[in-house]
DNA sequence: CAACCCCTATCTAACAATCGGTAGGCAAGA
DNA sequence: TCTTGCCTACCGATTGTTAGATAGGGGTTG
């Protein structure tokens, strides 16, 4: 295991905090699907609180760079835009997990700070990427940009939510759909 | 106490579920707060599971009760889903809480299952009620209805998510501004 | 080259706290 | 006297976390 062990705890860790949130994120159970032991885990990490915020530092790391690469692949911000519900979507079919910000933003008061932190910056490394591609698209004037960002963040999020109480995907496609026709989102 | 402890009980319940989730509802704790022992709240549910059941009906029943009196209130359809995001708003005005559809929703896979029940009913009593202003107002073709009215629903609750990991209404007000003016909400 | 040591990564075993839940008793009103 | 509503006391399971041991690899030293 040595080096790999860490990034496996970490892989493992997102996979199962997208599924059963902060709260239902075992120890004992998490070192099960790496093959090692509990104890193991804190030789890589001091503490459950300490894991879940580099879990969650490294989600919004691995996200900033999906949506830099998506970024660059197109000229056209609207191009970007209408790829932008895709990672949400993902999750959904890989297993019915939940954005580990929208699970963590939901557990918010119970978090330790340091979760906390890196669940915010999650938030603002979306919004700040939407609100590029909105100004690029001259989709709406300046001044509203962040809040039209966050309000599609949001929306987008909480579709995903809704979905996977059905688990139905049709339904999140559905929804996407919808926020195009009614103009949240470029079509 | 006598009978009003298990209003007592669902009340207290509530508010505890929409700020900690199910996970976080705790007995103990939650029989503290009404001012009798954990062991007494068997007297009157039976398990965790069927309390959390009787919450989350309970939710779905006043929701209802509100819809259809905000919509009694309005002739104008439009006047009604303008007022949709209050209830909303109100729990987070009232101390920071989620939307207790939303908690659950992130947590539905380790729900058990009459309470996952009582979930959906939920989510199905809000696009109902979305459905028929929707219709009403004919903002949406009859076939587009009930994606619009979902994807509204998913939106707003998505809205409160956001917030709420900011303890910040006023961003909330931003968002749902923002839903009027992209056009999925009526000014 | 061999003996030594130490660091890394893992283990076993256990602790203390907390959890949902149960058994059985007690008091009061019908 | 029987039912209702609550209690004390406890059980077994699970949780995050720690202490201490062990195995192996690499570097230093004789």
């Amino acid at each position: 295991m040595s080096a790999n062990a860490k990034e496996a705890i970490l892989a493992a860790g997102r996979l199962s905090a997208q599924a059963h949130g902060y709260g239902g994120l075992n120890m004992r159970e998490l070192a099960g699907e790496v093959g090692i032991k509990a104890a193991s885990i804190y030789h890589h990490f001091a503490s459950k609180a300490e894991l879940a915020a580099a879990i969650a530092e490294r989600y919004w790391q691995d996200t900033k760079a999906w949506l830099d690469e998506v970024e660059s692949r197109h000229q056209d911000p609207k191009a970007s835009l209408r790829e932008y519900p895709d990672t949400f979507r993902n999750s959904l079919v890989n297993g019915n997990r939940l954005c580990l910000g929208s699970f963590l933003g939901a557990e918010y008061d119970d978090l330790p700070e340091p979760v906390r932190r890196q669940v915010q910056t999650f938030a603002d490394v979306n919004v700040a990427w939407l609100q590029d591609r909105l100004i690029e698209a001259e989709m709406v004037e300046k001044e509203n940009a962040e809040d039209r960002a966050r309000a599609i963040f949001a929306a987008i999020a909480g579709a995903q939510l809704v979905a996977r109480s059905r688990s139905d995907i049709t339904i999140f496609d559905a929804m996407i759909t919808s926020y195009q026709r009614a103009g949240l989102l470029p079509q």
